[in-house]
DNA sequence: GGCCAGGCCTTTG
DNA sequence: CAAAGGCATGGC
């Protein structure tokens, strides 16, 4: 089995990162985690300094993971403050992973308004239905359909993949992006502010489910979504006071997330992650 | 068996 | 413009 060594300067956290919640196609299996990365099914494991894989080589691995990115200065950029700085040392080695922009679009429009395990139904449902079949040696997966695998499904089929009123949403998404090859360069291209207007011009992405697709699928750092938790954690933490107990109004949405930007800096979104994971650590205790 | 979930859209005040 | 209601579904 191939493995990447790792080290203090270039750490990592295979738990972690794969637990996170930014990932839906991940499971563990007896000490490893298999998950469906592209058309690739690949088995991994850490052992200390070394990450173990099978599955796709070590490029890949790496880009995914983005092991080349500088995660110590990084760190150093946003342990800001010893609540911040005490997330940081409980799950220091997560890191955001490059995901693929489509799947990533589609994963974001139906995590709105369901739980974790819920999100990841609905995905693996519609890789069941929709998706090319990929044997493995950890059995047979499938990959995330493509937007022509979507776009030719009517509503009905999406339906019975429990999307619920989302199924419309992926549907619109899956037809859009068919009519718009290079959406994604485009996107790519622009900066923080002008790309998220133009993922908000799906419809069903808001300012949270853009934010999130920018993060974790176009590498915009700047990007800090808030979701109920993270919502919470400002609250307590950083912004005392504001509104009803109630989701996430727009003006104090802007709010959290500008203070965020201007507080943590250029890897906000680096301590959305770090905070998410430690408020949802917190909760299963 | 309620309550809540990595919210968004539409309508109303 | 801000605030409230509706929404499908499943896990806990």
């Amino acid at each position: 089995m191939p493995a990447i060594t790792l080290s203090a300067a270039r750490p990592f956290d295979l738990d972690c990162t794969l637990d996170c919640g930014q990932l839906f196609r991940w499971q563990r299996r007896d000490g490893a985690w298999v998950g469906v990365v592209g058309d690739a099914v690949i088995a991994a494991r850490q052992e200390g300094p070394a990450l173990l894989f099978e599955g796709a080589d070590e490029r890949r691995i790496e880009r995914y993971f983005q092991l080349d990115l500088d995660l110590p200065a990084i760190l150093a950029s946003i342990d800001r403050d010893p609540f911040i700085h005490a997330a940081i040392a409980r799950h220091r080695g997560l890191r955001l992973v490059r995901q693929d922009p489509w799947e990533c679009l589609v994963s974001y429009i139906c995590a709105q308004n369901a739980s974790i395990p819920f999100i990841r139904c609905m995905i693996e449902n519609m890789a069941r239905c929709f998706g090319a079949p990929l044997p493995s040696p950890w059995g047979t997966h499938h990959a995330f359909p493509g937007p022509e695998a979507l776009a030719s499904r009517e509503l009905f089929d999406l339906r019975q993949c429990s999307l619920g009123y989302r199924a419309g949403y992926v549907l619109d998404a899956a037809r859009r992006v068919c009519g718009d090859p290079g959406w994604v360069e485009r996107v790519g291209a622009l900066s923080f502010e002008e790309a998220r207007a133009e993922l908000m011009a799906f419809r069903g992405v808001g300012r949270k489910v853009a934010d999130c697709i920018l993060l974790f699928a176009f590498q915009k750092f700047e990007s800090f979504p808030v979701d109920v938790w993270i919502r919470r954690v400002m609250r307590e933490h950083y912004l005392p006071g504001g509104g009803p107990d109630r989701g996430v109004s727009c003006r104090e949405y802007d709010a959290i997330a500008g203070f965020a930007r201007d507080y943590f800096g250029e890897y906000a979104g680096y301590a959305q992650e770090y905070l998410f994971a430690d408020a949802r650590a917190a909760r299963k205790k």
